[in-house]
DNA sequence: TATTGTTATACTCTATAACTATA
DNA sequence: TATAGTTATAGAGTATAACAATA
């Protein structure tokens, strides 16, 4: 007989949570006719435009492959490389309206899939879960 | 100011967390040498020998998408294809001996790191924890 | 000299469509 | 006919190394 998943602990019940997240946010990704790193980068995006650096510490990637991505992004009509006026080495990639809308939308998607995905929990442990969740991101 | 991850609610925390472990389990892999992909086909391969269909459909894959990981990961000695006795048109794919020392030391890498970012929780909290998350994995 | 970003190159990952072989 | 899996093809994601331009 295989272990439940409380007998595993809880680092394996984090990794099955992160697979099912994972394949839930690209379902909806797709959903928009975006992969899931589009999706990523546009809903960054929506608080302002964010520098090539700032964005690769965000995403965890190289330089080299947050060029291709924003490359991608940009041919697609979904982020425009906006000059820095303070310093011309540097560019700020900003969303484009269309960009925007599907940052939105996308946003949205996901968050009624995970509620729906959720919906079974009480109150309490939904907000016990969440701060517990919001100490460990933080840390 | 922006909101915090609280006032977000429980998807955009779960969001956050995935990305977390995501990260995290890219990292541990690649301290084998191994990509995600390669890393969670090593341990799902773990309890034994698995059809390219029932593979498929454990990672969400295609299964074209899954001819190829299994060819690369055949290809770096992690995996054999072996005949299925009943069956002539089906395989099942299963660890050689290098394969799954690795994926005992990428499941310890990973459970290990996930506990250290843990280990700042009451045990009550992680026991609450694994609970919840092994119900909303489980529906 | 250090930093910001791009280019060149090589893999890896993934999907769609068409295919082979067996059930 | 249906199922298990592969091949062909195309695009996307990623890293390393070398480079250009600016600070």
């Amino acid at each position: 007989m295989t272990k439940t998943i409380e007998e595993q602990g809880l680092a394996v019940a984090l990794v099955r949570l992160t697979h099912l997240v994972q394949h839930l946010f690209a379902d909806v990704a797709r959903s928009y006719e975006l992969t899931p790193q589009q999706a990523q980068l546009l809903c960054l995006l929506t608080d302002g435009p964010v520098g090539m650096a700032e964005l690769g510490r965000l995403l965890h990637l190289e330089k080299s492959s947050l060029t291709g991505l924003v490359d991608r992004a940009e041919r697609r009509g979904l982020v425009v490389r906006a000059r820095d006026l303070r310093d011309r080495r540097a560019c700020r990639i900003e969303l484009t309206d269309h960009g925007a809308q599907l940052a939105v939308q996308a946003h949205q998607g996901v968050t009624d899939r995970l509620d729906k995905a959720t919906a079974d929990l009480p109150t309490a442990e939904r907000n016990l879960l969440t701060s517990v969740i919001a100490r460990i991101v933080t840390t």
